[in-house]
DNA sequence: GCGGACTTGTTTAAGTTTCAAGAAGAGCCT
DNA sequence: AGGCTCTTCTTGAAACTTAAACAAGTCCGC
């Protein structure tokens, strides 16, 4: 529990508070809506179908869990739980890495790519239909670039670059 | 499970994707970094922390289970669970709406009150530092609009208006 | 090569969310 | 009033996520 530091916040302007919850509305409005759709139509939520993908896009549809899990943005520990369901569902299957002992490959299974082919058209559909459809050419180039910023500022920076951990 | 319609599945373009990824790799990111943020400093998730939030801003700091419900974007059985358990930390109360016999309020206490008081600041400093000090005002201002104009198409909408289920 | 430090991936338990079902009251029509 | 439908809120179980701890393997400097 953190006290106030006197009281010399910065709260938000109207404006602010305003875009804050239009963002916040939007997101999990938009997250429930992905969700059930994928979990209607895919089985899954969309996590784990993101997982899916990143597999297919890879070189001979396997990758490490620590790449997986930094694509996906999610801790390993989240990962080895997906990853057990949706070995269960046969769509992925685990392999283990030749080089490194401690390493395990998450090799998507031909079911597995099934079910991508199957319904990934639905969920472009439902992507555009509840986002690119409703902005203009140059709010989807500004949305694209407010969120590259906003990401490379939360991404856990490179080591070394600033760590000054021996110098 | 659907079957794509034939062949003519309109993709995302690689800007789309670029965009669409961006969105996703810059959502995640930023709830995870607020999730842990206020389970680190108010000892909650970030959507319970909205919840004392709102009913902070409401008329004697209390409110109706669904209206709650709806502003914060979740559905009523969550909202049970949260309140359940906000209520074991003393930070809300349950009261009987006495026009509604079937009507729940939930009442903020001093002590959630006092929770949020201590814990506002550090929480829009992270939001500051996180969202708006990386945003040009122009950004800020098209940030907001993109996001007002994706809330209103997934809105459940007004009933009746396009409902013709008599008429 | 040894030993200590870091990495990789999993596991357990606790916490949270979803889903389906249900109890109880309100609203309305006749 | 009675009966029907809709709304409000809760519940319990299953699914999912988080946090902390751990076994096993790698890396690196000595």
């Amino acid at each position: 529990m953190k006290t106030a530091p006197a009281e010399d916040t910065r709260w938000l302007t109207d404006e602010e508070q305003r875009t804050w919850r239009a963002y916040m509305h939007a997101v999990t409005l938009l997250e429930d809506h992905l969700d059930r759709q994928l979990q209607r139509d895919a089985g899954m939520p969309h996590v784990y179908y993101g997982l899916l993908v990143q597999l297919a896009e890879a070189p001979r549809r396997r990758m490490r869990m620590t790449e997986l899990a930094i694509g996906a943005k999610i801790t390993r520990s989240r990962l080895s739980h997906a990853v057990a369901r949706l070995e269960k569902n046969g769509w992925v299957r685990r392999e283990n890495c030749p080089s490194d002992k401690r390493g395990q490959l998450a090799v998507l299974t031909d079911e597995g790519y099934g079910v991508l082919a199957r319904t990934a058209p639905g969920h472009v559909a439902a992507v555009r239909q509840a986002l690119f459809d409703r902005l203009t050419p140059e709010q989807q180039k500004s949305l694209g670039e407010i969120m590259s910023v906003i990401s490379e500022g939360l991404q856990p920076k490179e080591a070394g670059a600033d760590l000054p951990w021996l110098r």
